[in-house]
DNA sequence: TGCAACTCCTTACGGCATAAAGTAACCTCG
DNA sequence: CGAGGTTACTTTATGCCGTAAGGAGTTGCA
């Protein structure tokens, strides 16, 4: 299920966003000493997380892990989707914002792409936020901003740039999402990648025994020029680069994905500059 | 929350999949008359994620739109994640497959992301379904089979072809879920795509007064080359084209930074077949 | 000193997927 | 033709979830 942003009080979602630290002066009201803080109850959601995953954060889980019922949470916040909003957002302060475009514009959007995409495997749960109602935090702005920023050195109108923008957003969480899922996947059921292609394809050939007469074409793009390593009964013996075994085969595959994909894209870009030049 | 697909019974999942409609032999076997179906249950699930989005799917309504109990689906079916693999591998069937080659692959693959982007916008839940562990459907591997077809068109290697393909879909699933979930919102919240955005933006202005210092880029590319209709403040009396009040601006918004996105893409792959040519 | 405000807790409700066990329908074999 | 085993489906129950409601204890100010 996707989780919905903004769906509160907007003058309370927007206040705890953008809510200042510097501004803690002496606290002076009736009733006991808060014990938590906002702050402590969106880091612990991180943490929740980003180690077991969307489908484990639940208030009673943050709760537990600020040795406090879940119930204790709904002092400080609204709701259960305001504070993934709270977390998406504090997240994002993680993004590098000081990009260097004395080296030209594609390589500082190579950069950031390559950022964007590491930070998104740090914390998966990120790209399961909705994009449809954005946050509108801060970090989220700096995001936002930071990229543009790259961008406006193409000196392309603005009219493009927005469609630019949306194209390299969705490119770079599609593709890290195929990362992330599969981690998620493998840590939530226990079974590799690797172990579960090779079942569930063996199981393939013996339900579907024409499957190559009726999807020829999908044979030939995924054998065809596979530098692999077995497990499939492709040649595992002439793998000519150094073999790196701590990333799993898909996962390489993955990032190359990645990153051929985003060449093609700022090769596009390249193109457009040309045509409207 | 993501769904993962294939974790049951691998043999089981691929025989649900790849069942086929012709093996009715007179049916012989004890116990009451099956009133329901595997096919019954997949097109409920089906009619209640369309109708009601993936968040309402539960076995308890797909029983009931059947005049069963939840548990009776278990007989046909089993588990719900094994259900959602069958409805997304069922839905994927109203693909086109016979794009015609002759007008040249950019015109094919156009014409497949423009029928793509609306098989989402049909059936927004199926951007729910995990890519990470893919399905391994007839439907799914036709898919496939359908766009890799157009792209050995442009003679590239299939090693190129493998991430340009999964660039493409990266990029249209990408962009269809941004239109989808903002339909979704809308109708979960009851507040459409323009009311939300006016009163966030209202409050972001009280609580940020220092935006526009703050987010300049930000400012200047939402706002420069802009034709709008009202709720903020732009000319709303000189756009140029008929203006059709029954899409809301977000929305066609959406589907031109789709369309643009797409050609940027196209460009891409045109550049790297001149690159390798 | 009391009261109002505040934090945090316990309890409870209706939802979810699904395990376990019960009931009734039906075919086959004796 | 009737008993027994198999099957379809139901009821009930377990342990999750978000969160509403109300209560207990702590604190600052009048």
């Amino acid at each position: 299920m996707v989780l919905f942003a903004g769906q509160g009080d907007p003058h309370r979602s927007m206040s705890l966003l953008w809510r200042k630290e510097g501004s803690a002066g002496p606290r002076s009201a009736p009733g006991p000493k808060p014990a938590l803080s906002v702050d402590a109850i969106v880091d612990a959601g991180i943490a929740v997380a980003d180690a077991e995953g969307m489908a484990a954060l639940s208030m009673r889980a943050v709760g537990e892990r600020l040795g406090r019922t879940a119930m204790a949470l709904y002092t400080y916040v609204p709701s259960k989707s305001e504070l993934v909003d709270l977390m998406y957002d504090h997240a994002l302060a993680e993004l590098p914002t000081d990009y260097d475009l004395a080296p030209g514009w594609r390589a500082a959007v190579t950069s950031w792409a390559e950022d964007t995409w590491e930070f998104y495997l740090r914390h998966p749960w990120v790209l399961q936020v909705s994009q449809a109602r954005p946050v509108l935090g801060p970090n989220e702005y700096g995001a936002l901003e930071t990229v543009v920023r790259l961008l406006y050195a193409t000196e392309l109108p603005s009219a493009a740039l927005r469609r630019i923008v949306g194209t390299l957003f969705h490119f770079v969480r599609g593709s890290a999402q195929t990362v992330a899922e599969a981690r998620l996947a493998a840590a939530a059921t226990g079974v590799s990648d690797e172990e579960w292609w090779q079942s569930r394809s063996t199981v393939l050939g013996e339900v579907v025994p024409d499957f190559s007469d009726r999807f020829p074409l999908v044979i030939r793009l995924e054998t065809e020029g596979v530098a692999h390593h077995g497990t499939d009964g492709a040649n595992d013996t002439d793998s000519s680069a150094p073999y790196d075994d701590s990333v799993p085969y898909l996962e390489r595959e993955a990032k190359t994905t990645f990153e051929v994909g985003l060449a093609v894209i700022l090769d596009g870009i390249e193109a457009t500059i040309h045509k409207a030049g």
